[in-house]
DNA sequence: TCTGGGGTCCTAGGACCC
DNA sequence: TCTGGGGTCCTAGGACCC
C-alpha cells in the first residue's frame, strides 16, 4: 500500500496539475486484457468498489422485530432509562432526525425537541400531540449483531474481498465479479441510479443486485455506493441516503465531488473543516485545486492524502479487517470527587475489559486508564508491561494505581484500555513451539534465558515471577525476564472459558471482523 | 449542542541505545 | 569530555469514525 503512493514515479504527470488529471483519465474500456502491459507502469486497471452503509442501522432492526415502528420516529440510546442522567442516541430513524433527533444528540435534548409516546396521554391536555412523540428503545447490541451476521453473509457472498467497518457498514471489492462496462454496447441504456453515471453499467447492476439481496434476506434497508476506490464509493454512499444507490464512474469521481462541502469526504471532521474553511477552501473541490503541499504543511500527511482523494485518487486496497489493535471500556459517571466511587468504577471496567480480553483470546502488554475532567479535559495515562499477559488482577492493580494521580480530582467519565495486543497464543499452540513472538524470540536468544526453548515448554510461571505479585513497580526486576513471557501466556490464557458467542470461524482475520 | 462508548491512526517529545 | 545522528520504544494527546 504504501510506496505506491510515491506520485513521483513514472506517471509523467508528477504534480497533476490542480484538477484533474484522474478526472479526464477516460474509463478503461472492459477490453483490455489483464496483465497485457506487463512491465511498464500503466495505470492499474479500474477497480468496483462498493459501500454498504446499513440505514439508521438500530431502528431498522428494531423495526424488524416490531413491524408496528414503521414510520415512526423511532429514537435508539442509552442512557434515558429512569436513574440515568447521562446518555446519547446512538441511532435516530429518518422521521425522528426530522425533529432534530440525530445520532450523538444528548437524550435530554432529544426527549426536548420529541417527546417520547409514553408520555403523550391523550387524557392530559398539556401531554404532547402524539404525532409529535416518538418510540424509544435501549440499545441491544446482541440482537443488531444477529441482523447484521445476516447481512455479512450476503455480503461474503457477493465479494471476493470485504472489509467490515463496523457493524452497519462495509466495503466490498467486487472487480472481479462485474465491470464498467456499459449495458446495452452501442445503444446503452440510461442510468437508473444516482451520481454522474449517465449510462448504465454493469457495475450498477450488481451493486443493486447487493443491495436488494441484503433486503430481501436481512430485512434491513441499505444505501449502497460504487465508485473506483474506496473514499469515492464512501462518499456516494451516503450521498443519496437513506435507500441509496449512488454510482460513480471513473473519470467522473473528481467531478462528483467537487461541489460538496469538505465536511462530506471521509477523515474531515468539524476541526479540519473549519481550519479549510479559514483557507477559503470549502468544498472538495477546492480541496482538490488546492496546493498538496500547503496543506501537508497545516495538516501533515492527511492533507496530502485529502488532496489526493479529493481529486479522485486513492490506492487503497480494500483488505479485511484485522485483529483489533486495543480493546477498552468506559463509563459516565455523575462528577464527582468520591475516591471510592472512582476506584469502584475502575475496578468494574478493567475486569471487564480483562474478561472480553480472555474471552477473545488475546494477552495485553499495555494497560492504560481515561481519566476526562469536567468540562472536558481528557487525560490517558498507561504503563507496558515487560511482556504479555493475560491477567485480570494486574489490570486492575496497574488502572487503579495510574488512577491514583486523579485522586483528588472531580471526574466525569473513566475509563480502562488494554493495548499492545498479542494473539499469538494461538498459532504458538498450533506451530507446537517452534515460534513465539518476534521480541520474545528475540529476547530468548539473546539472553539464552532462564527457561531455554524446552525450558519453557512446561514450566507453569506466572506473571508473578516477572512482575512481582504487587505493585507493578516492581517492574524494573522485569526487565531480565521479560521471555517468560511466553510462558505466562500458556499458564494464563485459557480463551473461551466464558459462555460468550465466541464466533471464531478460525480464519484468522476475517473472523476478527465480527467483534464489536 | 458542553459531549455516549468503542475503536483507529497520527504526531510529538523523551528515553535509551549504538 | 563533548559531540552526532539514527532508530526504536514509550507515553500523551488529538482528530476522526461509526
Amino acid at each position: 500500500m504504501e510506496g505506491v503512493d510515491s506520485r513521483s514515479v513514472a506517471s509523467g504527470a508528477v504534480d497533476d496539475g490542480p484538477g484533474e488529471a484522474d478526472a479526464a483519465r477516460p474509463a478503461t474500456d472492459g477490453g483490455t486484457l489483464p496483465g497485457s502491459d506487463v512491465g511498464d507502469d500503466a495505470d492499474e486497471p479500474d477497480r468496483v468498489v462498493c459501500h454498504v452503509d446499513m440505514d439508521c442501522f438500530y431502528a431498522s432492526c428494531e423495526r424488524l422485530r416490531d413491524p408496528d415502528l414503521r414510520g415512526e420516529p423511532v429514537v435508539v440510546g442509552m442512557g434515558y432509562e429512569p436513574g440515568e442522567t447521562v446518555g446519547a442516541v446512538a441511532t435516530a430513524s429518518y422521521e425522528a432526525r426530522a425533529f432534530g433527533v440525530e445520532s450523538a444528540t444528548p437524550i435530554s435534548e432529544a426527549l426536548d425537541r420529541l417527546p417520547r409516546r409514553a408520555d403523550a396521554d391523550p387524557a392530559d391536555p398539556d401531554a404532547p400531540d402524539p404525532d409529535e412523540t416518538g418510540r424509544y428503545l435501549p440499545v441491544d447490541m446482541a440482537f443488531y449483531e444477529e441482523v447484521a451476521e445476516e447481512v455479512k453473509a450476503v455480503l461474503r457472498d457477493c465479494a471476493d474481498v470485504l472489509r467490515e467497518v463496523s457493524v452497519d457498514e462495509a466495503y466490498l471489492d467486487v472487480t472481479d465479479r462485474t465491470a464498467w462496462d456499459a449495458v446495452g454496447g452501442d445503444d446503452p441504456e440510461p442510468s437508473a441510479a444516482a451520481g454522474p453515471s449517465e449510462v448504465r453499467t454493469l457495475a450498477e447492476g450488481y451493486a443493486r443486485h447487493v443491495k436488494q439481496r441484503i433486503e430481501r434476506e436481512a430485512g434491513v434497508p441499505a444505501s449502497v455506493g460504487v465508485a473506483p476506490n474506496m473514499s469515492a464509493a464512501k462518499v456516494a454512499s451516503d450521498a443519496d441516503k437513506p435507500d441509496g444507490l449512488v454510482v460513480v464512474p471513473p473519470g467522473s469521481v473528481a467531478t462528483f465531488l467537487a461541489p460538496l462541502p469538505t465536511a462530506a469526504l471521509h477523515g474531515v471532521g468539524p476541526v479540519t473543516e473549519r481550519a479549510l474553511a479559514e483557507r477559503g477552501i470549502e468544498t472538495a473541490g477546492d480541496v482538490a485545486d488546492a496546493d498538496p503541499e500547503t496543506l501537508a504543511e497545516a495538516f501533515g500527511d492527511r492533507g496530502r492524502a485529502l488532496v489526493r482523494r479529493a481529486r479522485g485518487k486513492d490506492d487503497r486496497e480494500v483488505t479485511p479487517r484485522g485483529l483489533p489493535k486495543s480493546l477498552s471500556r468506559e463509563s459516565s459517571l455523575p462528577r464527582t470527587t468520591d475516591e471510592e466511587r472512582k476506584r469502584e468504577t475502575v475496578a468494574a471496567l478493567a475486569a471487564d475489559v480483562a474478561r472480553r480480553a480472555r474471552e477473545r483470546g488475546c494477552l495485553y502488554r499495555t494497560i492504560g486508564i481515561k481519566a476526562v475532567l469536567p468540562p472536558f479535559d481528557v487525560n490517558t495515562r498507561a504503563r507496558s508491561l515487560p511482556g504479555p499477559v493475560d491477567d485480570p488482577d494486574l489490570v486492575e492493580e496497574v488502572a487503579l494505581e495510574l488512577l491514583s494521580e486523579f485522586a483528588d480530582d472531580e471526574v466525569r467519565k473513566l475509563g480502562v484500555r488494554v493495548s499492545n495486543l498479542d494473539f499469538s497464543e494461538g498459532d504458538q499452540a498450533t506451530l507446537g513451539g517452534f515460534e513465539g513472538t518476534g521480541r520474545d524470540r528475540g529476547d530468548d536468544l539473546d539472553r539464552g534465558g532462564p527457561a531455554g526453548r524446552d525450558g519453557r515448554e512446561g514450566t507453569g510461571a506466572t506473571i508473578t515471577d516477572w512482575i512481582g505479585g504487587g505493585s507493578a513497580d516492581d517492574g524494573e526486576t522485569g526487565h531480565g525476564d521479560s521471555d517468560e513471557s511466553d510462558t505466562v501466556s500458556e499458564g494464563e490464557a485459557v480463551s473461551g472459558t466464558d459462555d460468550a458467542p465466541e464466533r471464531r470461524t478460525d480464519d484468522g482475520q476475517a473472523s476478527l471482523g465480527d467483534w464489536s
